[in-house]
DNA sequence: TTAATAATGATAATCGTTACTATTATTATA
DNA sequence: TATAATAATAGTAACGATTATCATTATTAA
């Protein structure tokens, strides 16, 4: 795991905006934020920080399967779930999901999985109860 | 879902490509297997094709989360798993995962989640059976 | 306080993918 | 079977997200 040398207002800044935001910024969200305080930062210097800070494991890259990655301040192993209405991200405990065959002896001959898993990523789609409500 | 309305020997052969090839290529791969066969293929004519039978239900595509979108001819409900020692994609089947809370009575309020599951995206990484066994 | 070097802003380059356009192929119908 | 309608094509330009380059500036250690 990579370790921050020098430390640096533009990624203080970053991690400020991180911690106080709730939600899942993508980059250029995260930039123009940092922009209100720094006008003239680089989305190249946003880009270097927010890899190096999940490099570090400071904060989590969050692959989305459709749009640009998104960043979470929360490090711990969780999920996500998308709501296909408003589109908000909702963030799911990892152990809300269950993988069959692999609570037993840990042994990956027994799971019925082709291997040892060591991390499992998801995305739950669907409809949140604010917005079935709203159908309602 | 939309519906392919001509036909041509570029769709049929990314189909008969696809069918005949168990893995799970990205279009580059496919853009050099038909352009064996059809060498003035256009890498658009690929994208638009693989996309047009995604959305009519005859493929899937598979966005990774890492490296380009991949195309699976297997469209029924499953997941993947990947090894991180010899990058093998592996099918899982979609039961082999459980979401704590939604056997019940289906109602979203009895779920854990922020609301109603409609799909669920998921990749496994690991270490295959076969590297697994290479190492010992 | 200076020397070493990490981080920056600006910008060019890259990658995967989509959009455009004139031409060609497929299909339905006369 | 010829024709008209139009979907699909090849070629290429454009796009959005991200990474790389590089001269300059800021941080740190001695």
């Amino acid at each position: 795991m990579a370790v921050i040398s020098k430390h640096s207002k533009q990624r203080d800044a970053i991690m400020e905006y991180l911690h106080g935001n709730g939600s899942h910024p993508n980059a250029h969200e995260i930039y123009s934020a940092i922009r209100e305080e720094i006008p003239n930062v680089s989305l190249g210097t946003i880009y270097r920080n927010l890899n190096q800070l999940a490099e570090a494991g400071e904060i989590r890259k969050i692959r989305c399967t459709d749009g640009p990655d998104r960043f979470d301040f929360r490090t711990d192993d969780h999920g996500h779930f998308i709501c296909s209405c408003c589109g908000r991200f909702y963030d799911v405990p990892r152990d809300l999901i269950m993988i069959r065959g692999d609570e037993g002896t840990g042994s990956p001959e027994d799971s019925m999985l082709p291997g040892r898993a060591d991390s499992l990523e998801f995305e739950i789609t669907g409809v949140c109860l604010d917005c079935l409500r709203e159908k309602a």
